[in-house]
DNA sequence: AGGTATGTTAATTG
DNA sequence: GCAATTAACATACC
């Protein structure tokens, strides 16, 4: 499930586990996900190699590693590690690839669909400006939300999904950061006073951060939140009104009619 | 069996 | 050049 709240906790998850344990060996199961390496340039990489310290640019995380490098995971619409012991134990399904250190404990990159990308590179600034991926957007100040918002042509979710202008924000999150600006999705961003720029920066960050205190957890999010009622039949968590679905920006938005009123 | 899916990119169309 | 839409990628799940 992975926005920026899930690859936060992903990057917390690996902090906990994986950090200064010598790496034995990397097995990639599926080389198609290695962007600019290969799976002997990946195991060169890391061999003997420790993971030091982790990084989060959006939806991408990166683990640096002894020598300097980096290593760059992302896991597409579907994907998530585990760490887990030697012996008995086996990968979990979907593994795709697997690192293992010499304390005989794993870490595995799980992507059902392998949609996903591993790669290396010299620092996270420059897989960022290779992507051309615009400033976290929990980096990013009211000023600097407000000169993205000036120019903009389309819709307001278009707009704060989009990785060029904003990185980590994905259909969920958007739907929810919508929600909890009052703003109806197909909203073009044009339209929008300063007041409705303020609310929709406040969203955005009260939203990514509950998300990350929940531990991107559905189950735990505020009893207020629309990510649990994302589906047909479902009513609205503030108002009561059913909730209602409709394409936007290429994908399936839920809203809420009475509350984000276009 | 067919539709849908938390992402990104390229191609197409306006 | 922008923006919106669609297809493609690879696979699982309902």
């Amino acid at each position: 499930m992975p926005e920026l709240p899930d690859i936060e906790v992903y990057r917390r998850y690996l902090d906990a586990t994986s950090l200064h344990q010598r790496i034995e060996r990397v097995h990639v199961e599926s080389p198609a996900l290695l962007k600019g390496t290969t799976p002997q340039g990946l195991g060169r990489a890391v061999h003997a190699k420790t993971l030091e310290t982790t990084h989060r640019h959006g939806k991408y995380l990166f683990a640096g590693l002894s020598g300097g490098r980096w290593l760059v995971l992302h896991f597409g619409m579907s994907g998530e590690l585990r760490y887990f012991g030697g012996g008995e134990e086996q990968s979990p399904d979907y593994t795709r690839c697997l690192v293992t250190f010499d304390n005989g404990f794993n870490l595995a990159y799980v992507a059902p669909r392998k949609l996903g990308l591993i790669d290396l590179v010299d620092s996270p600034q420059s897989l960022v400006e290779e992507r051309t991926l615009g400033p976290d957007a929990l980096d990013l100040d009211q000023q600097a939300f407000r000169e993205l918002a000036g120019g903009r042509r389309g819709t307001v979710k278009s707009w704060i999904m989009d990785q060029h202008s904003i990185a980590g924000i994905g259909n969920i999150y958007s739907d929810e950061i919508l929600f909890q600006a009052k703003l109806y999705p197909r909203r073009p961003v044009a339209d929008l006073d300063e007041a409705a720029v303020m609310r929709l920066y406040d969203a955005m960050r009260r939203v990514l951060e509950r998300a990350v205190k929940a531990g991107a957890d559905p189950r735990r999010m505020p009893a207020d939140f629309l990510l649990p009622h994302r589906e047909a039949g479902s009513r609205c968590p503030k108002c009561g009104s059913p909730v209602k679905s409709m394409q936007a920006a290429g994908r399936t938005a839920w809203y809420c009619p009475r509350c984000q009123a276009a």
